[in-house]
DNA sequence: TGTACATCAGTGAACGCGCGTTCACTGATGTAC
DNA sequence: TGTACATCAGTGAACGCGCGTTCACTGATGTAC
C-alpha cells in the first residue's frame, strides 16, 4: 500500500482501521492521533484533512459501528420470521457475536466515554440500533395477554443490559478472568430464564 | 492541607483519591501521572515514593474497590437474613449503589481495562467479592429441587451481567443518553423478571 | 493521443508543551539520651 | 524539658521524548482542449 495510494479517499477509511485496530489492543484513549496516522503510514498532519481531531475519528468509528450493528441485527431480526420469539432469540445472538467479531467498533460505541449525543448523526446511528432490538422486543411481546405484558422499552432494556453486561465481563481477552463461562452460553441461558420469567417461554422447560 | 501535611503517610491515601476524582471524570486512562501528583498538590516524583507508576496507582484503587464492593455486599447480604431471597436482593440493590457511590473505584475495577491477575492481592479481592454473589445466589438457589436448579455460578453469572448492564447503560452521566429508566427500577424489575424464570418467585405477580 | 493546467491530498519542518523518570538535595519528623 | 541526631518523604532541576497543531510546499491525479 504505497502512500500515493492515499489520494482521493481511501485515507479516511485507513485511518479508521487503524483507529480502530488501536482501540481494540489499547483501548478507546489509549492511544494518539500521530500513532494512528503512522499506524496508516501518513503523517500526523494529513489526519486533519479528514477528521477534526482524534475524537471526532474515535466519534466515526462510533457511528460507523452503529450502522453496522443496526444492520447486523436487522439481518437476524429478519423481519420476526420464522417467529417473532426465534428472531428476537436471533437478534440477542447477533448482538453479542457483533461486539466478539467488531471489538474496535465496539468499544468505540460504549467504551469510549463519547456521547451518542455528540453529533445527531451520531445519535441517529445509535437510535436506529436500539429501535431494532426495541421492535424485536416489542414484536416478541405481542403474544402476551396485555394485563402480563411489560412495557417492551424496560424489557429491551434489560436484554441490552444482559448482554452488554455478558459481553463486559465475559467475552474479553482479560487472560484468567472470572468464570470460565462460554459467553454464547452464558448469554443465551441467561435471556431464556428471563424469558421464562415473562411467560414467553414455558416455565417447565430448562434451555 | 499544607505539603508537610503528607510527611509519614498520608500522601499515599491522597494520591489516590486525586486519581479517583480524575478517573470518575476523565475515565481510567484519560489522565496522567503528572496531573494526579498535581491534583494532590505535590510534585510527580513524589509519587514513585509510593507507586511504581500511573499503573500501579490505578490498580491499587481497583484493590481497594474490591474490597470495599466486597464488604459493601457482604453487609447487604447479612448472612442470609430475614430470608436469603430478601437477602440475594439486598445484595444486588448494593451493587449498584457502590457503583453509583464509588464511580472511580468501580471504573478502575471494570473499565481499567487492567487484568484482575495483574497481581495476586488484586485478584483475592476482586474473588472476594464475585464470591459474596455467589454465596448469596447459591444460598437463594438452595430453595429449589434439585432437578430445577441450575448451577450458582452461572445465575450469578447472570446477575452480575445484568447489574454490570444497567450500570454502564444507563447508571452513568452520559448526557441523554437512551432510554430514561431510573437504574434502581431497571435491575429491580430485571432481576424480578429473571428470579420468576428460575421459579424462586412465583410467576403470576408481576413486580 | 498528447499536452497544459488546476486541484488538493499528503509532506515535512517547525513550534511550544507536558509527559515520565532520575537524581542529589533538604528539611520536617521522630527518637535517644 | 531540651538537645543532637538519624530517617526518609517530598523537592526541584534536568533529561530526552512524543504529543497536537500550523503552515507553506509539492507532486500525483483528473480534466479541458
Amino acid at each position: 500500500m504505497s502512500k500515493q495510494g492515499y489520494h482521493h479517499g481511501n485515507l479516511r477509511m485507513a485511518l479508521m482501521e487503524a483507529a480502530l485496530q488501536l482501540i481494540k489492543t489499547k483501548g478507546p484513549t489509549g492511544f494518539t492521533l500521530s500513532e494512528a496516522a503512522k499506524s496508516a503510514g501518513v503523517t500526523p498532519a494529513a489526519v486533519y484533512r479528514h477528521f477534526a481531531g482524534r475524537e471526532d475519528l474515535i466519534a466515526e468509528c462510533a457511528r460507523m459501528g452503529y450502522v453496522m450493528f443496526g444492520d447486523t441485527m436487522e439481518r437476524a431480526w429478519n423481519a420476526g420470521s420464522p417467529s417473532s420469539l426465534a428472531a428476537f432469540g436471533a437478534v440477542s445472538r447477533a448482538y453479542l457475536t457483533f461486539a466478539q467479531n467488531h471489538p474496535g467498533h465496539y468499544m468505540a460505541m460504549f467504551e469510549s466515554g463519547l456521547s451518542p449525543n455528540r453529533s445527531p448523526d451520531l445519535a441517529l446511528a445509535s437510535e436506529r440500533a436500539q429501535g431494532v432490538i426495541l421492535r424485536a422486543t416489542d414484536a416478541m411481546l405481542a403474544h402476551l395477554p396485555a394485563h402480563a405484558r411489560p412495557p417492551s422499552a424496560m424489557v429491551s432494556a434489560h436484554v441490552a443490559a444482559m448482554a452488554h453486561g455478558v459481553v463486559e465481563l465475559h467475552s474479553r481477552a482479560r487472560p484468567g478472568a472470572h468464570a470460565p463461562y462460554d459467553p454464547e452460553d452464558l448469554l443465551e441461558s441467561g435471556i431464556g430464564i428471563y424469558l421464562r420469567g415473562l411467560g414467553v417461554l414455558p416455565p417447565d422447560r430448562l434451555s
